[in-house]
DNA sequence: GCCAACGTTGGC
DNA sequence: GCCAACGTTGGC
């Protein structure tokens, strides 16, 4: 099992669309790093849901429900797009202050390659994640 | 809302 | 194959 981190702009996507939504279709990316992310992962991953721009924080876990395929919003067949599923909202948001604070989280690649929409983390700094949040 | 950083595109 | 121009992202 591994552990992810997608990032979205709660105005376009957010945590609360996934919870009405219950699993959506995470597509629309279009880097080629993440894209290898997203083919790297399986079906019950874990990953954290984090909000940018307007809110700077992680706010839930979610779990891969579908691995990846083609992403059906291009014609373009070097995209991909997997499906998640709303797992467990986070008690406490964990800012991107208290991220960068942190130090066990301070190679968190969200940190590190901060355009990524996509990042691995490792098991410690998921766990230490899930912790900050209660 | 602005702007720096960065990835992608396209002309050469 | 290079690199300038352009578009997008994300933190402030």
């Amino acid at each position: 099992m591994k552990f992810w981190l997608v990032k979205t702009d709660p105005e376009t996507y957010s945590w609360e669309d996934l919870v009405k939504d219950k699993k959506t279709s995470w597509d629309g990316v279009r880097n080629y790093q993440a894209r290898n992310y997203l083919q790297e992962m399986k079906k019950g991953d874990q990953v954290i849901f984090y909000h940018s721009r307007s809110d700077l924080a992680a706010v839930g876990i979610a779990r891969i429900t579908r691995e990846s395929y083609p992403d059906t919003t291009t014609d373009d067949p070097r995209w991909v797009a997997v499906e998640l599923q709303a797992e467990k909202p986070f008690r406490n948001k964990v800012s991107l202050e208290e991220i960068k604070g942190h130090p066990k989280l301070s190679d968190i690649a969200l940190l590190k390659q901060s355009r990524l929409s996509v990042v691995p983390l490792t098991e410690l700094e998921f766990k230490t994640l899930v912790t900050l949040a209660g």
